[in-house]
DNA sequence: CTGATTATGTGACTCAGGTCACCGGAATCT
DNA sequence: AGATTCCGGTGACCTGAGTCACATAATCAG
């Protein structure tokens, strides 16, 4: 990624601060399907996702959830937070797409936060959209029933990806919304039965 | 409450900073059984809880359920940004017993972040906790089942009130819990049965 | 092309929790 | 005290989702 570029997509973050981002912060790009963080781990930078998206997951003995999505121009600021305080994550996160993001390490954040007044923005608004995913995780997890959970999905990644052919396993979808596959196959085809989605060899097409 | 026992309180934070809380900061005493902060206000004060405790829930359409706990010396910082972004409020917050608490303007806070270098860290703490919070409670909602759930939220309680008796209607626990009364009934016999816990007038005492 | 592997579809059964209807006792009111 | 309202207990039944056991279908490697 040259870094014309990165200025371009950093456009929303003062000159000068993208000037330390680049002196003091890694450039990575993270290959498809690669865990980024396990659950238990200590983080000491901060992601600045540039391409791509990460999903971050919560695991439990046989099931997993897909909390929320870090796309472009976002960042992980719990990682922040739980790397200040020394807490292992109690999550865990993948690329599923080949990502590249810029790692920013936490001692320079701090010292950021005192000399780019604007800075602080930038992480109470990543804090606020956090907290805001998870709320609405927990809100569709005891309002939202399989049906209207997996649709809402199915029509996130759409969006996400800026297609409507969703290329993925029903193992998958099961995967992220904590269900069981079998279920999954019964409630993709009572979608189609209601022309909500249709299936075809080749994906999943969302309306 | 007098302001010596404020400031004892306070101790963790830096005097002069203490003392721009008294200047600009309003104290109140919400009585038992208040509604707060209700689902889609805007806020645009910060509450530092003195003595007491907010409980914090979401609600949907039939039912609701309690996200977190705000103590003492504990703050709402999602409240903040989300008052910052002029977001209105996904959740509702409801004083349950008697409770003291520092409303800071948001204004306020935003200078004592520049100026307190202290300050930030008492709010990237707040962030974390209340993220670890509902990753808490997301855990507890797909991975564990009524039994644990029930019995973790009586430990809770207890340990919140620091009471081995806990005097609460069956009710309150479904709704807390988000379930239907004559289950969390069923299940507090069954709690019973395994000595967990026990039922007599007068309250739910916890082993 | 063929066999092997991986995905998907489906039926039968189980189980946790929700719903409904109702009962009896405790507390509160008058 | 008698009436009323609230609370807790219980049984019958329903439903959504998980589990198991296969049956096909699609894909891939050689």
């Amino acid at each position: 990624m040259p870094t014309t570029e990165i200025r371009q997509q950093l456009e929303f973050i003062e000159k000068e601060l993208v000037d330390e981002f680049d002196q003091y912060g890694q450039l990575m790009t993270v290959s498809a399907d690669t865990t980024i963080l396990r659950e238990g781990q200590y983080v000491k930078v901060i992601p600045l996702v540039l391409k791509g998206f990460i999903k971050v997951y919560i695991s439990g003995e046989d099931k997993e959830l897909l909390l929320y999505y870090i796309q472009a121009r976002e960042s992980c600021v719990m990682s922040f937070s739980a790397g200040r305080e020394n807490s292992p994550s109690r999550i865990y996160a993948i690329c599923e797409e080949e990502t590249t993001l810029l790692a920013l390490p936490v001692e320079q954040v701090n010292k950021w936060v005192n000399k780019y007044s604007s800075f602080i923005n930038l992480l109470y608004n990543q804090f606020n959209l956090r907290y805001l995913d998870l709320i609405d995780t927990i809100d569709q997890l005891i309002f939202k029933s399989l049906d209207v959970r997996l649709y809402n999905h199915l029509k996130e990644l759409s969006r996400l990806k800026n297609k409507k052919l969703i290329k993925v396993r029903h193992q998958q979808l099961a995967n992220e919304l904590g269900f069981a596959r079998e279920v999954i196959s019964r409630m993709l085809k009572k979608l189609e039965k209601e022309t909500k989605i249709s299936q075809h060899k080749g994906g999943i097409e969302v309306f």
